[in-house]
DNA sequence: GGGGAGAGATGCCGC
DNA sequence: GCGGCATTTCTCCCC
């Protein structure tokens, strides 16, 4: 039963709250928003983080970050939850129509998502098999953060030349091919020298991108990200190889 | 109570299923990804997205698209849902060792969000207020999608000169620039002049940005996203102003 | 805490 | 459907 007590009692356990409500949304704070009445579901986590989802569709369709104040008042014949985050000064208002249920309930779970296939572990790929991108190849560092700017791969070619590789995992885009041709203009200047070569690394390439590297004089090497979890069980790698 | 009856049934009448579990994640498709046991909130919507939410953090620990096909199987004292994805090649496996509660609801919302304060919204402002960013500014097109690539705006200054602009919501930053670079670059081969303004009009820029349009010759127009929902009633606007 | 960049990004809009 | 890009992006990593 949803009631002002219980649901600031359950905000004061850490609980992680779920509604199921016919509700009315405004949102003011980085931008505006108002979405009318409609069936929803709200979570408020035990960060205080607030999450309203449609009946459809992957993301929230309204939210409040970490650490926001949430508090319930009855008014008439309607809810109404306010939910507030002083530090970035946003401000949600949940006018509820009908509570379909309320259920709070206290959770543990510290675990972390192990994952494979990031753009990280294509560097590293790259990284101990160079020859992935061409014979001779000698990478001299990967996530060289400090000098040169963030770029994920360079060394040096069988020609000495100086390379310099973005990798994406997935598809490159007019977006990356600026992003590399930014550090290898880098490198240019702070190696002072004139040709560095540009390397995209990726299974696939837009058809802009394609022709901005041809533009540059850059190359397109067609690599896959590696994609192998170390945790993974035979049994569970076997359910989905049929 | 969770049975593969009524699990089966609630997804064929387009339920939104929630589960409240204790249960480990395994994920094959784009990535791979393993997640040992802890508490989570389990959401099957109707378009059969489904969402996996840990007690913290505001987005899903795992997830898959809509359009997806679940399975609930019973094996011994566990639980097993199975996810799959045939268009895009992707699997989830939810080892279930505890069912805190199961619910299913039929949810109707059809609603869309009103949104003031994007982007643009701040296109569409220095549009109808050139005077924003200089005396004399004639914008002559927005959003030009076609001629010249994905240009915010372009136009001519007083001295006749053109002027590409390129607004972002929040803060420019050196992606923003590399951005605007590209479109000025599109604009000087397209129509054939040697000398093009480039704006970067954002509320705040960074460090790096900002030496970035010195160097290139690009100014920095400082200006905040318009918001202003009509929808906003008074009322709920007075909410947030004390 | 801020800057910089990835994400299993998702979603939107235009062609 | 794909392409290009914004997002109340969020999250992570590193300084």
């Amino acid at each position: 039963m949803l009631d002002s007590d219980n649901f600031q009692l359950a905000l004061k356990k850490n609980d992680v709250l779920v509604l199921v409500v016919n509700c009315v949304i405004d949102y003011d704070g980085r931008a505006q928003s108002h979405l009318p009445s409609g069936d929803r579901i709200i979570i408020i986590k035990s960060d205080k983080s607030l999450l309203v989802h449609q009946p459809k569709g992957s993301s929230p369709i309204n939210y409040m970050k970490a650490h926001s104040q949430h508090e319930l008042a009855k008014n008439d014949n309607q809810f109404l939850i306010e939910s507030k985050n002083q530090e970035f000064k946003e401000y949600l208002t949940i006018t509820i129509n009908k509570v379909y249920s309320f259920n709070a309930y206290n959770l543990k779970d510290d675990e972390k998502l192990e994952l494979a296939g990031t753009e990280r572990d294509m560097a590293e790929m790259i990284y101990t098999h160079p020859e992935l991108i061409c014979k001779g190849f000698k990478p001299l560092s990967k996530e060289e953060h400090t000098k040169y700017g963030f770029i994920d791969i360079f060394g040096y070619d069988a020609n000495n030349e100086l390379v310099v590789i973005e990798c994406k995992r997935y598809i490159g885009d007019p977006k990356a091919v600026t992003q590399l041709w930014r550090y290898v203009e880098k490198i240019k200047s702070s190696k002072g020298v004139k040709k560095v070569r540009g390397i995209l690394a990726c299974p696939k390439i837009s058809p802009s991108a394609k022709k901005m590297l041809e533009d540059f004089g850059f190359e397109y090497a067609k690599i896959n990200p590696p994609k192998y979890l170390e945790k993974f069980s035979k049994k569970q790698k076997a359910l989905h190889e049929f």
